[in-house]
DNA sequence: AACACTACAGCGGACCCCAC
DNA sequence: GTGGGGTCCGCTGTAGTGTT
C-alpha cells in the first residue's frame, strides 16, 4: 500500500479540521440515535447532522473498533443481486454520551485521558501547583506526571488561561514554595481539554481557535 | 529543581485492493 | 457495484535526556 503523495492522507491538526467534534464523536452520536444501523444509515446520518465531510472510510474503520470492543453487534447481513454484503449493527453497549476511545484490536485507549483528566483537576481545584494538579489528575487508569501538569500549566500560563496567585520562592530550599495558579472563570470554556499542539500552539476545541501561538507572544497576558 | 528540547509509541483518518 | 480489510501517513500525547 502506497500513499499517493498528492492525496496527503493521514489525520490533519485539531484547528485544521475546524469542527468541535472529532469523526468517531460524530459517529458514536449517530449510533446512539440511531440504535440500530447499516453502514450506509449511519454515514447518511453523520453527514446530515453532526460533521459534514466524515470520511466513509473513517466510519467503517470505528465500526471495526467498536465491533471487536463489543459497543455493537451485527444482528444481520444482508446481499444485494445476491452480490455485495452488509452488515446491520445494533448498539449493545451505550456507555454515554462520549464516544469510546478504542485501539485497532477494540482495547479501551488512554491516549489523552491526561490532559482530560488535568483540565477537569485544574476546575476542581481552584488554587494548585504543579504537584497538587498532577496528584489529582492521576487515579488508578491514568497516572499524570508531575512533570506533565507543569508543562500543560506553563502553556495555559502563556495562553491566559492561568492567574498566578502566588509566586514561587526557591530562595530557601526549607521555606521554598512552589508557584500556585489559578484558572480564570471566564476560560472555563468547556468540557474539553485545551490542546498543546506539536507546534507548541494552544489550540481549544471548545471554542474552536488557537489561543495561543508562539509566534503571538503578545497575546499571552502573564498576570 | 526547573526548563527546554527531542524522540518515540500509538491513534485517527484516508487510500487502496480484493472478495463477494 | 458495494463493503470489508490491510496499510500508510501525520498527528497528539508521553517519555526521556540534556542544560541552566
Amino acid at each position: 500500500m502506497t500513499a499517493t503523495p498528492g492525496k496527503n492522507g493521514g489525520k490533519k491538526p485539531v484547528h485544521i479540521q475546524g469542527t468541535n467534534l472529532s469523526g468517531q464523536d460524530a459517529i458514536w452520536a449517530g449510533i446512539r440515535t440511531l440504535r440500530e444501523f447499516d453502514r450506509k444509515d449511519l454515514v447518511i446520518w453523520v453527514s446530515n447532522n453532526k460533521y459534514r465531510g466524515v470520511n466513509d472510510d473513517t466510519v467503517k474503520a470505528y465500526l471495526q473498533r467498536l465491533s471487536k470492543g463489543g459497543y455493537i453487534r451485527v444482528i444481520d447481513t444482508k446481499n444485494y443481486r445476491g452480490v455485495a454484503k452488509a452488515y446491520r449493527y445494533i448498539l449493545a453497549q451505550d456507555c454515554g454520551i462520549h464516544a469510546p476511545r478504542l485501539k485497532r484490536d477494540g482495547t479501551p485507549s488512554t491516549l489523552g485521558r491526561g490532559r482530560e483528566n488535568l483540565w477537569r483537576a485544574m476546575k476542581l481545584l481552584g488554587d494548585f501547583d504543579w504537584r497538587e494538579l498532577a496528584m489529582t489528575a492521576s487515579n488508578d487508569d491514568v497516572t499524570v506526571k508531575p512533570t506533565e501538569a507543569k508543562d500543560y500549566i506553563k502553556h495555559l500560563y502563556r495562553a491566559g488561561y492561568l492567574q498566578c496567585t502566588q509566586s514561587s520562592r526557591s530562595g530557601s530550599r526549607a521555606n521554598g514554595s512552589l508557584a500556585k495558579y489559578r484558572l480564570l472563570p471566564k476560560k472555563n470554556t468547556g468540557p474539553r481539554p485545551p490542546q498543546i499542539q506539536r507546534i507548541k500552539q494552544v489550540y481549544d476545541p471548545n471554542l474552536q481557535q488557537v489561543v495561543w501561538s508562539p509566534n503571538e507572544e503578545e497575546c499571552c497576558n502573564a498576570e
